[in-house]
RNA sequence: GGGGGAAUUCCCGAGUGGCCAAAGGGGACAGACUGUAAAUCUGCUGGCAAUGCCUUCGGUGGUUCGAAUCCACCUUCCCCCA
């Protein structure tokens, strides 16, 4: 099966500018194509997932990946189906978050440089040197503002209100891609569907200005039955850094994505070859829980390793199964944490990150949602005492919040 | 440049002097039912040493016994005219 049809299969594929062209491109080899990431925040998220996954996909199959660090375009903000505007990141934090996107993506993807070995830019080296009366003589002609105005991607916020700021924010991804094109020789952008009018902005800029062709395609976000996009929980991000979610908490995530998603994700996510694939899309029932097992597996084993994965996996099934694991995440306290030799169970709550404050810990107390040890605390103002702490507690708050509890 | 409007708790959105920690909806969380799924029903949703106390209605100052609500200035956004 040819990378192609491979991604087609796999339902990444969304749109792409000329197909007989990008097929012959990525299926041979020939492609040296970017991603472009925002630095918003300082980790990589859920929600990179695909992009990051497809340009292993495509350096597997012998293409260049240039993952674009956006330095420069973050200070812009892209408004593509926003309604409100972007916060202003000070350059410092830019610069920090960066830094940190790059470590990540090192662990996932072949960098060197090599030919098919993948590189890291950064648009900061380039847009930030821009004189404005020159970009506008350079480029400024080529794009049509009718044409803009028309963009799937501005259209929420023709209604909220867009600033001329973030109305630029195409031009400078197309300038990305222009810059690249020339200086090495990037021939393809890649994308999530929601790029797809900032991408066709740099091949139309590339053929007006060089009378060259240059690709664009773009990969289907991934989004639940409902169509809301995924690698979120509670409006918080999934992180890829253990640090902001652990890597028991990343397989939890996709241990509990809903039945109808599973497979999608499957698909979409993981390495898995299409006929194991494809005999997995015939489970029901109860068998449908091992594909969500495979899938929490498979990419925690891709992000954290696979001894993270192991451990994820094993202490899920204690803690969900039968038996006990030494493999749950841990919460160390010391003497300083008790009063009178014992720890207020709210206290506890809180310190295991169970819960976010001492009122909330109250309320699931009082609604029967908190065991210790695997029984029902009712007590409100339960203290547990020193001793039995220094054995290790089993602290479970809901059904799926775990803690073990220790005390050094 | 001129005129008009808006900013409320995680989000949307009510509230125009005390009855406001602030209606309603969404989301989140917990319980029941289940398969660590979905749907449904119930509860709950600022913080705390909790029959009370403290902080919150864009920001700063003011009026008042008392301000989310009134006044002044500031910030940001939207709309109309140019």
């Amino acid at each position: 099966m040819t990378l192609y049809d491979e991604l087609v299969a796999r339902g990444l594929l969304a749109q792409v500018t000329d197909e007989d062209e990008v097929k012959d491109l990525i299926n041979n080899g020939k492609a040296t194509f970017y991603i472009g990431f925002d630095c918003t925040a300082d980790s990589l998220t859920a929600g990179h997932f695909v992009a990051l996954t497809l340009m292993k996909r495509m350096q597997m199959a012998g293409n260049k990946p240039i993952a674009l660090i956006g330095g420069g375009t973050t200070m812009i903000g892209d408004p593509s189906g926003r309604t409100d505007m972007r916060k202003m990141l000070t350059k410092e934090t830019i610069d920090y978050n960066a830094e940190c996107f790059k470590r990540q993506m090192a662990k996932f993807i072949d960098f060197g440089e090599g030919p098919g070995q993948a590189m890291m830019l950064n648009n900061a080296d380039w847009l930030l040197q821009l004189n404005y009366v020159d970009l506008l003589r350079e480029v400024g002609a080529c794009f049509s503002v009718n044409n803009m105005l028309r963009a799937e991607c501005y259209k929420q916020r023709m209604e909220k209100g867009l600033s001329f700021l973030e109305f630029n924010y195409m031009i400078m991804q197309s300038y990305d891609f222009y810059h690249m094109f020339q200086t090495v020789g990037c021939n393809m952008q890649l994308g999530g569907n929601d790029q797809w009018s900032n991408m066709l902005g740099g091949t139309e800029l590339i053929r007006r200005k060089l009378g060259k062709d240059a690709y664009a395609m773009t990969v289907s976000l991934l989004t639940d039955s409902q169509g809301k996009k995924m690698g979120k929980t509670a409006g918080n991000a999934v992180w890829l850094d253990p640090n902001k979610t652990s890597p028991y908490d990343f397989y939890q995530y996709w241990r509990n994505v809903g039945d109808e998603d599973v497979m999608k994700c499957i698909r979409m996510l993981t390495f898995l070859p299409m006929d194991q694939i494809e005999e997995m899309d015939t489970w029901r029932d109860q068998k449908i829980n091992q594909a969500k097992e495979i899938l929490a597996y498979e990419l925690t084993k891709l992000v954290h390793g696979e001894e993270e994965a192991d451990k994820a996996q094993t202490a899920a099934r204690a803690l969900f199964g039968a038996g006990t694991s030494e493999e749950m995440p841990v919460t160390e306290l010391s003497e300083a944490d008790l009063t009178d030799g014992a720890a207020d169970i709210k206290a506890l709550l809180v310190k295991a990150g169970l819960c976010k404050s001492n009122s909330e810990a109250r309320q699931n107390i009082a609604q029967g949602g908190v065991t210790l040890d695997g029984e029902k605390v009712t007590d409100l103002f339960l203290a547990v005492p020193g001793e039995k702490l220094r054995q290790g507690v089993l602290l479970r708050r809901g059904k799926k919040s775990y803690r073990k509890i220790i005390l050094k």
